[in-house]
DNA sequence: ACCCAGGGTCATA
DNA sequence: TATGACCATGGG
């Protein structure tokens, strides 16, 4: 059951032991918009490494990436994964993003607008979309990926099979439009799965009571 | 050697 | 609508 309590006594929970996240991690909102391509299945250590290529290349930069050649561009990329494929959607992103008029201009756009914009850009989907709206447009969207699902279904606050946006829209009726929350709340999300799901002993007694892939494979 | 990672697209039925 | 194949590096 999907309710405003048990949403916040979950939250209130991982700020406790986690503190403020301060996400997202860059510099300018082109930089988060960047990284939310390049972090598709992918872990955010090797996403820094792409991203560094381009900042001490000075590629930073829409017009500039654009311009680079496909091979240059996707050796840039390389360490994060997918290199070829996220060059492409990387330089479909920037092509959008300079025919939109840039941040100032998408900025005065109302969200659900500004969310079908980036959603027809190939190579950016509902998450990659909801990323950019919240941590680059401060726009009060309530992510949804796979650990969120992961964790509010075992709390047994959804089911896990539902719609993106069907759970979307239900967790942001429960909590209402606020940005703020919505930012520090996926960031924890992250943070717990990466603390208690990745770090040994996995999460045999996690804060949350959750289980975690790979923690309850059967073995006594 | 195997599993996973801050997904998305495309072909197919 | 709902699966499956594919993309690819790096850490545990």
């Amino acid at each position: 059951m999907l309710t405003r309590r048990g949403l916040l006594a979950t939250y209130r929970s991982l700020l406790r032991i986690f503190g403020e996240q301060h996400w997202w991690p860059a510099d300018t909102p082109f930089e988060v918009m960047v990284g939310a391509v390049l972090t598709q299945n992918t872990a955010w250590s090797n996403v820094e490494r792409a991203i560094a290529n381009l900042a001490g290349r000075g590629k930073l930069d829409a017009e500039r990436i654009l311009r680079a050649r496909n091979d240059h561009l996707a050796g840039w990329l390389r360490p994060s994964g997918y290199f070829n494929i996220k060059a492409q959607r990387l330089k479909n992103f920037c092509r959008w993003y300079l025919e939109q008029g840039g941040y100032r201009r998408l900025a005065r756009m109302p969200t659900h607008r500004l969310r079908q914009s980036l959603l027809s850009v190939n190579g950016i989907g509902h998450e990659t979309a909801d990323d950019i709206l919240l941590y680059a447009f401060d726009r009060p969207v309530f992510v949804i990926d796979a650990y969120t699902r992961r964790l509010f279904s075992r709390l047994g606050l959804v089911t896990g099979d539902e719609a993106y946006d069907d759970m979307r829209l239900a967790i942001e009726q429960c909590l209402g439009h606020d940005a703020a929350l919505f930012n520090e709340y996926h960031a924890l999300i992250v943070r717990h799965a990466k603390e208690h799901c990745r770090v040994k002993p996995r999460c045999s007694d996690c804060v949350l009571n959750v289980s975690c892939p790979g923690a309850n494979t059967g073995s006594p």
